[in-house]
DNA sequence: TTGCTCCTCACGTCACGTGAGGTGGC
DNA sequence: TTGCTCCTCACGTCACGTGAGGTGGC
């Protein structure tokens, strides 16, 4: 229009926001078009268009229309300033969440993506860099307690502290070697979570690692297969197991088909 | 439980959930308790722990239920793999996005805190730095066009390049230091915002500033002000004069009361 | 009995989206 | 008349949230 007005469909274009939106703005009383045109069309001004602007920028923020509404209605420089500030460490929050989902899903494709091309059957002995890992508390199997207790209790104890970290599935259960040695591998010392911004360490060094299918705990196999391997080329285990499920509940639906994977701490004797 | 499941709410709790979503996502089969109980009771596995925790991950990439739903049921390590490859270029976009709606936030904060901590009535003479602005195009009053024209050509400029660029409306309108000189402050020749994240500069050096309170283009007293001081001062126009509002529509109901501000680049004579 | 957790069912809500049917200026 | 943009109104949708009224084990 050439008083400087816009009709819905040149705002909603110039906003990046739909028709349907504006008139659901107008309905609420959030925005209304300063004029309505003598056919009823609504006209909005260049002002309203900055208004379109910040609504949708408190609305990627969390904020509710409503609440939106009641800072517009009442807005001063002081308000909003207060407003603002109140928003940001909100908006921090948010970025800081996004930040791990994306670590999340980035440990999560290189964890299916090398679990797929991996030979299932072989002993591999190897050089293993440092892991960032999320180590749970000593589980606790006295008086009669099972490992679905011990599993429960490491899970509260993430919820305490996950705040702060983004959980990763694929890992599982720590057992010393002393344990491995001894033919004992049923319930792990610790559990544990593979997660980059955690503070616990997977340390470097030389690993023996095979590969088995099955549900949570059904690793047997594995562990006769890598004790087997382990005496005949005459190492030693210094260090604890780790069993891990890079292929498990989140990519795979039949419990008895994950991909379990071993790896136990040795060196040459 | 004993056998290692979790009621509704023990689930709720290590999920980080309400009790309501869980009930949503069983009644519209995204994941329903492994058991019921004899009195109907919902109990779910620890396993679901672990997809609860997904699909929010995946909804606050903004994925809807049902195409989390569609996902889930048919998953495999390939597909889980190509879904979440999918879904990587997308939060990447969030949070780019949220990264400039938390600088517009804090571009904002700062300019209204300094613009409540200004003496209007002065005018001042200093040293300013460099500023990092978007630049419209010439603006064109030719064939009569009028500044509403050129306001609109303006934002259909910005909207074009927008996708890379979170607004910040503040800034107005910039005019040759040439026409000030002449006294003819109607239409400015550019518009522009400033923007941490844009391309134009405004150029670091002297500058003289005034205030004023008004609607967009009514900064005809301001200019006389500023100009009466550069004579007074043995000073010489060699720059742009820069017209903002630090307190527009964003702060402020009443139109007739937003804060201009005019800086136009000076040197001595 | 009290307190606690669980259940179902119907309805509400928030921020729009979707037609269906109609208007008004070139 | 055709095409275009605009309108209202009713209803739908998505992801839950909110009671209301009832169950079942210590």
């Amino acid at each position: 229009m050439d008083n400087g007005l816009f009709s819905i469909s040149e705002m909603a274009s110039l906003a990046r926001v739909t028709r349907d939106t504006l008139i659901h703005y107008d309905k609420i009383g959030l925005i209304q078009p300063v004029l309505r045109g003598k056919n009823n069309y609504r006209y909005y001004s260049d002002k309203q268009l900055a208004l379109v602007n910040i609504v949708r920028t408190l609305q990627s923020l969390g904020m509710s229309l409503k609440e939106i509404d009641k800072i517009a209605r009442s807005r001063t420089p002081e308000r909003i300033l207060q407003a603002f500030t109140e928003q940001t460490p909100e908006i921090e929050k948010n970025i800081e969440k996004l930040l791990k989902s994306h670590t999340l899903l980035l440990t999560l494709r290189e964890t299916i993506a090398s679990a797929l091309s991996t030979d299932e059957h072989a002993v591999e002995l190897q050089q293993q860099e440092a892991e960032s890992i999320f180590l749970g508390p000593k589980n606790d199997y006295s008086g009669g307690r099972s490992i679905n207790d011990a599993l429960l209790q490491f899970y509260k104890y993430c919820r305490k502290t996950e705040d702060t970290i983004d959980l990763n599935y694929s890992a599982w259960g720590v057992f010393a070697g002393a344990r491995i040695e001894r033919g004992d591998w049923q319930g792990p010392d610790h559990f544990y979570f593979n997660n980059p911004h955690a503070h616990d360490e997977k340390p470097a060094g030389l690993y023996v690692t095979a590969y088995g299918r099955g549900n949570y705990g059904t690793g047997d196999k594995i562990y006769r297969r890598l004790t087997r391997y382990i005496n005949e080329n005459k190492l030693t285990i210094c260090g604890p197991a780790y069993e891990a499920y890079p292929l498990n509940e989140i990519s795979i639906q039949d419990p008895d088909n994950y991909l379990i994977r071993v790896s136990i701490r040795v060196k040459q004797k």
